[in-house]
RNA sequence: GCCGGGAUGGCGGAAUUGGUAGACGCACGGGACUCAAAAUCCCGCGGUGGCAACACCAUGGGGGUUCGAUUCCCCCUCCCGGCACCA
């Protein structure tokens, strides 16, 4: 054996033995229980990063421990291709997306190579091959066929500088990112999915999933069931007038009906039909409404915005009163909520009440909460708590749900109204006016409309070979693509030239993997793997993925392509790796990112970032805090210097005992040289015990006490470390566990041959226990200590119950709750026993003092506690 | 603004079901080995007081429940993730 660790040499010499064997490949069937876990795929952003790292050795561990415990595991992997990085980096660099996209997947997927994840490569995938986007294509057809996929037009934001639509990234403070120029909504015709119509499944069977909490959480309120009363307040007689929209009123929805005698106005979006109307020959109105225009769609923009609004001078009537109400337009009302109008209630709404006080609006009480004081000066937040109505007529004294009830039944009666569930989540829209997708396969003719791409004209290949250049989408100026005859009249025709949202492709490359080369969209092969039983991924993942993921599979379902209701059966949010963010406003307004080795960083007295200049001209930039690593924020880490000093096993032994895996954490290489030193003291105590030659591992017979407390330490660290990846998937501490074992196998001196075959246990499974985390070396070292067999060919070890029995245990002995002492009793001592022992004990007594005490608490195992 | 999460020594973190706060590491300080260095090994390492034994304080801040709170409840501060076109 080398005496010296060396992971350069031995870790590409495993790999290329783990290739030629097919180590990781996993037989689609199998008298085995299948393990299937998979990471979130990455974005091909050009190299891996800390993030990609932690992920995906995270999901490694868990292949290898499932294997080691009887499982057909299989770990896949894949890539996410298309999507806007690839067009953003084209249009700087003058490449193809293909290309960079292609030469990303070639680089990185050699970095996983190094990395000695256990991927079975067989099934790779990418999302911007056309065998595998001619099955989104398809899907969207049948979708299309059953209704689920609809048109309708939808809000984006444009920049009217370079006539391009923009994604929320690349809206900065309003303003587009390249152009600097001030951006404003724009209505188009997009295809959306009806993601509503599965509202309540997604929402009800989030409750048997092994996700975590937050995340369920998360997703339900997502969804934001709500059930309320949808009425209408009708028009006036001059507002019908105008309107002439053949409807009563304006409709909107509530789940504060109690509430409805406290409306003063009304409020409807800039683009709601009513503005529209109200501005012909109001062009203050008109002007306010070319104002709301401004800005872009994200929501956290709009719901911190000032809230401004403006009279319209049309009338509604209170549905009960028959009081006029006037209606405004509101900045904060968006058109694509419900109906785009809202009543307005200042009295117990704290959006609307400040809306009211800035411009002198009524504000009515009429709710009381258990006599709480009430006055017009400041919003309280016992004004939007429920109680008993006051100030509203027949419905005084009633409580909320009573009222509620009333109020809607009353509504019912005058034809106005009726109760419904409102759900906040909305239609999922697909369409992206970008080239670097998944082309949408519809064929618009002026004579027939949009027609279907027919299945055999599948897959509608996107060209590989345009470049964008930031004004629009490409493909909308390569009349090769568009122009093409209409697949029902056979006129001449113009395809669809938006793509879909690269949330399409992630939504199902899952099935894929496990129907690898398929013919069609999935097979059986995907019926044995799924439901995944191991999803991993970033939290920020935790909405819209896995929601748009469990809708697709859902949706698959109900097409009977594969029998299941969900897709990943237990779930994995890692934490976010963070790194300092550093940028620079261009001359023209937009904004540009700089990657920290390219700065000289100034830190201040604590240690905190307190400026940069840029190495190359000593430029000055702004220092953004800090934020996940990403390719468009430029701070992501590679590891590839990390594998190259230290090798792949440092790399993964490190982010994995750092932190748990849930945790954030911001990256630090700082403490990298002792895992790197750890695995050299391992490899050097296995050479130790081997020259000395190796023993048949230690089974019964005498031992002395310290190898008794030796054994006891390996069989409840075997049983930890097991508790630790499967239940708790909590590595860190895993490995402090085997730490603690080294610490007390290094401080045994004992030479003697019963010594030596402990020796051999405790080294064998330490190296079955790390194995997971650092699979090179412990493929090196258990060939040493068993030569001619294979580590990956080895059970987990067993714990020897026999090992863990002990006579006697230690208890903390407390007073009035404080540390005060130990006491070792029998480990059969009773109750009595025990409380007789701590109170004899001599510092007890001093804390005593000679009174007697009140209580004595003893909880067995693990302490006493007198109480005086 | 709304939804979800987090805050523990100089640093990463541990304490799994309300039961010894700081496991295991990193950094640092001291020592051994060495001509010297590297590597390795040993010792120390939350704060205050004390020669010491030991005592008191301490888990972002404030309050509460409990024999006992890092853990549960209420209020607050700051940070991170998401907010539907980054993926």
């Amino acid at each position: 054996m080398e005496s010296q660790y060396h992971p350069r040499e031995l870790e590409p010499r495993i790999q290329r033995q783990w290739a030629a064997t097919k180590a990781f490949a996993a037989p689609d069937s199998s008298p085995k229980p299948k393990y299937y876990c998979v990471s979130m795929l990455p974005y091909p952003s050009g190299k891996l990063h800390m993030g990609h790292v932690r992920n995906y050795t995270i999901n490694d561990a868990l292949y290898h421990f499932m294997r080691m415990k009887g499982f057909n595991a299989l770990m896949p992997m894949g890539w996410d291709a298309f999507g806007l990085p690839a067009e953003n980096a084209a249009m700087a660099n003058k490449v193809a997306p293909a290309k960079w996209t292609r030469d990303n997947i070639a680089y990185m997927k050699k970095q996983c190579q190094a990395m000695g994840w256990a991927i079975d490569w067989s099934r790779e995938v990418s999302t911007c091959s056309p065998d595998y986007y001619r099955w989104n294509q398809w899907f969207f057809l049948r979708l299309w066929e059953k209704g689920v996929v609809y048109k309708k037009s939808g809000v984006v934001n444009w920049d009217p500088v370079d006539m391009t639509v923009l994604a929320n990234e690349q809206v900065v403070d309003g303003r587009g990112w390249r152009t600097g120029a001030v951006v404003e909504k724009r209505e188009i015709p997009m295809w959306y999915m009806r993601i509503t119509d599965y509202a309540d499944e997604l929402l009800d069977s989030l409750g048997g999933l092994g996700w975590p909490e937050q995340v369920k959480q998360m997703q339900r309120n997502w969804i934001g069931r709500s059930e309320g009363v949808e009425f209408t307040l009708p028009y006036d007689a001059e507002t019908a007038r105008r309107m002439a929209d053949g409807k009563k009123g304006l409709k909107v929805f509530t789940t504060r009906a109690d509430t409805i005698m406290g409306i003063t106005f009304a409020a409807v979006a800039p683009e709601h039909p009513l503005a529209t109307e109200a501005a012909t020959g109001n062009p203050a109105l008109a002007a306010f409404i070319e104002e709301c225009r401004k800005g872009g769609v994200q929501e956290a923009e709009i719901a911190t915005m000032e809230k401004k609004g403006m009279p319209t001078g049309l009338f509604v009537l209170h549905p009960f009163s028959a009081d006029k109400v006037e209606v405004w337009v509101g900045n904060y009302v968006l058109m694509g909520y419900g109906e785009g109008a809202v009543m307005a209630v200042p009295g117990h709404d704290e959006r609307d009440f400040a809306f009211a006080r800035k411009y002198g609006l009524p504000i009515r009480q009429v709710i009381d909460v258990d006599g709480q004081p009430y006055s017009l000066d400041a919003w309280q937040p016992w004004y939007e708590m429920p109680g008993r109505n006051v100030n509203s007529g027949s419905y005084d004294g009633l409580a909320q749900a009573a009222a509620i009830g009333a109020v809607a039944k009353d509504l019912e009666a005058k034809g106005l109204g009726t109760t419904r569930v409102q759900y906040r989540l909305r239609d999922w829209g697909i369409s992206r006016q970008r080239y670097w997708g998944t082309p949408i396969p519809v064929v618009q003719c002026a004579k027939c409309g949009d027609v279907a791409v027919p299945d055999a004209e599948l897959p509608v290949k996107l060209p590989e070979d345009l470049v964008p250049d930031g004004s629009g989408s490409p493909l909308k100026k390569t009349p090769s693509f568009y122009e093409t005859k209409c697949p029902k009249c056979g006129g001449a025709a113009k395809r669809d030239t938006d793509t879909m949202d690269t949330f399409v492709d992630s939504s199902w490359y899952y099935m894929r993997y496990a129907s690898a080369n398929a013919a069609t969209m999935v097979d059986e092969r995907a019926q044995y793997w799924m439901p995944m039983d191991q999803y991993i991924g970033g939290i920020e993942h935790a909405i819209l993925h896995l929601l748009y993921a469990r809708f697709w599979t859902k949706a698959m379902r109900d097409l009977g392509l594969i029998a299941i209701d969900e897709p990943f059966t237990n779930l994995l949010t890692q934490g976010m790796v963070l790194n300092h963010i550093f940028s620079r406003r261009t001359g023209k307004g937009g904004i540009e990112y700089f990657a920290p080795e390219e700065l000289d960083i100034v830190l201040d007295a604590e240690g905190k970032v307190a400026g940069a200049t840029l190495k190359a001209g000593g430029a000055s930039v702004d220092y953004d805090g800090i934020g996940t690593m990403s390719k468009s924020k430029r701070n992501g880490v590679d590891p590839q210097d990390m594998i190259e000093r230290y090798g792949a096993d440092t790399a993964r032994f490190y982010v994995m005992q750092a932190s748990p895996p849930t945790d954030t954490v911001l990256w630090s290489d700082e403490s990298v040289e002792g895992s790197f030193k750890f695995l050299r003291r391992f490899w050097t105590l296995v050479h130790g015990h081997v020259a000395g030659g190796i023993v048949a591992r230690y089974s019964a017979g005498e031992i002395t006490t310290a190898l008794t407390e030796l054994r006891f330490k390996l069989h409840k660290t075997i049983e930890k470390v097991a508790d630790d990846y499967g239940r708790r998937m909590q590595f860190n501490t895993a490995i402090a566990a085997v730490r603690e074992l080294l610490n007390l196998y290094t401080a045994a001196e004992d030479k003697s041959p019963v010594a030596r075959a402990v020796a051999q246990e405790v080294l064998e499974d330490a190296v079955l226990l790390l194995s997971p985390i650092v699979p090179h070396i412990a493929t090196a070292l258990w060939s040493e200590l068993r030569p001619g067999t294979d580590l990956l060919d080895q059970p987990w070890p067993a714990v020897d119950a026999a090992a863990l029995v002990q006579d006697q245990v230690e208890l903390v002995v407390q007073v009035n709750g404080k540390l005060r002492g130990h006491i070792r009793v029998p480990a059969s001592a009773n109750r009595e026993h025990i409380e007789a022992l701590a109170l004899k004990d001599e510092a007890v007594q001093r804390f005593v003092n000679g009174q007697t005490p009140k209580k004595v608490v003893v909880v067995p195992g693990r302490l006493v506690n007198v109480v005086v």
